[in-house]
DNA sequence: GTCTATAGGCTGATAGAC
DNA sequence: GTCTATCAGCCTATAGAC
């Protein structure tokens, strides 16, 4: 998609065919998201994610200045997208209701287009060394899910608790559930586990009913039901 | 400790006091645990262990068949040592809120212990392919909270729900929240973060809190205070 | 059981042709 | 911008002395 400096007469001669530059960036990029998030930055030799992106290895340090910059430069871009999605949703949802479920459901949809993000985000975090810069993104995230808590402290559907503590509840399993998806499945498929594993709409039903109901102010045992249930300030115990 | 084959005479001429074979084992395991948790098992060199445990690097292979080897043995021993703690509380808990209880500090205390714990399981988790030695003792990890969600049920403390979901919700964001504890710890140390970081301990109860009103059944919202609260079968909706 | 020395494989980076 | 060829460094494993 998107190649702009084809030559005007025929196509070019080679057996695999010729891309832009930017491609070549983007397939560096894509393929190494995907090695790196299931082998880790030491786990991936350079050569397989040129030869999964279909470009030479040494195109690599051309464009990414080696391995390890091409890694910053992947962490950066999903941090960065993340971020800046659950951003929008929170800025879109009218009440912190929808803005929880909306922030649930980015979690499960960005795994489905980015499979790896997930994984890619978890290993970093657990690396301990959290790169520079990734961390305005990733202080931006946290941010979102503080407001989250606020915001609903604030609309009277949450009761007051410390915001990270939502956050660290909410964003751990979330990315625990999906970063291990992968593995579950597998192991599912290959009959070594003797239950039905859920999947991931269920689970995201389950964070969003466990927090609604485990913050509801004192008394108040809100509704889950999905339709739009008349809201109202609740009864007092 | 544990110490059976010195010699009847003087104690050993060498510069590093001679240890005993099963010592040289456990040494490694423990200086494998710390290096594998914190790096990966890629991103360790066999030299780095064989140095943080003051013996030579051609023992590991000599004791646990090469590196790999030792690295299936430190998981081993960890899956397994989790696995007999919690199934330890579940057998003394009179009750499911005493177990929950337990399980969620038996998560915060083997931190305590080990370190490196949380962060060997998850990367394991997150590498896919699960070492089929290390199953059974995931499944039982399983098996007690799961275990957990149906005896709630049945004590009235819970609503039915899929055990499951209660599993990865609990154990996601505790293994996320403590294999993340050293990374936090760091950042707020270098003054990189603009907020104050939740301890462990409130993250416990918190956790115990929202599980508590978050599946309690409809209408009943239950005091998560300390005091051993007169227990009776809790009123229905 | 422990250590030294070494072999052999693989990896990341780059010089230089195209 | 892209590719080929090459190289130096590191890493695991092991043979053999103690």
């Amino acid at each position: 998609m998107m190649r702009h400096s084809a030559p005007t007469t025929a196509p070019p001669p080679r057996e695999r065919e010729r891309r832009d530059p930017a491609a070549t960036r983007q397939a560096l990029l894509h393929a190494g998201a995907e090695l790196f998030s299931e082998r880790g930055f030491d786990g991936v030799p350079i050569e397989d994610i040129a030869q999964r992106a279909g470009v030479n290895k040494a195109l690599i340090s051309y464009h990414f200045r080696g391995k390890r910059g091409l890694y910053v430069a992947i962490l950066q871009s999903a941090f960065a997208e993340m971020a800046a999605r659950l951003e929008a949703i929170e800025a879109k949802a009218k009440n912190t209701r929808q803005a929880l479920r909306a922030f649930l459901e980015a979690f499960a949809q960005l795994t489905r287009e980015r499979p790896g993000f997930p994984t890619l985000f978890l290993r970093e975090v657990l690396a301990g060394g959290i790169e520079p810069s990734v961390l305005p993104s990733l202080l931006a995230i946290i941010g979102v899910s503080r407001r989250l808590a606020e915001r609903g402290a604030r609309e009277g559907l949450f009761r007051r608790v410390d915001p990270l503590l939502l956050h660290f509840a909410l964003v751990g399993s979330l990315v625990f559930f999906f970063s291990t998806e992968p593995a579950r499945l597998r192991a599912a498929a290959q009959g070594l586990v003797p239950f039905a594993m859920p999947d991931s709409s269920a689970f995201v039903r389950y964070l969003e009913e466990i927090t609604l109901r485990g913050l509801a102010p004192s008394g108040r045992t809100p509704g889950v039901a999905h339709p739009p249930s008349n809201r109202r300030k609740g009864a007092r115990a």
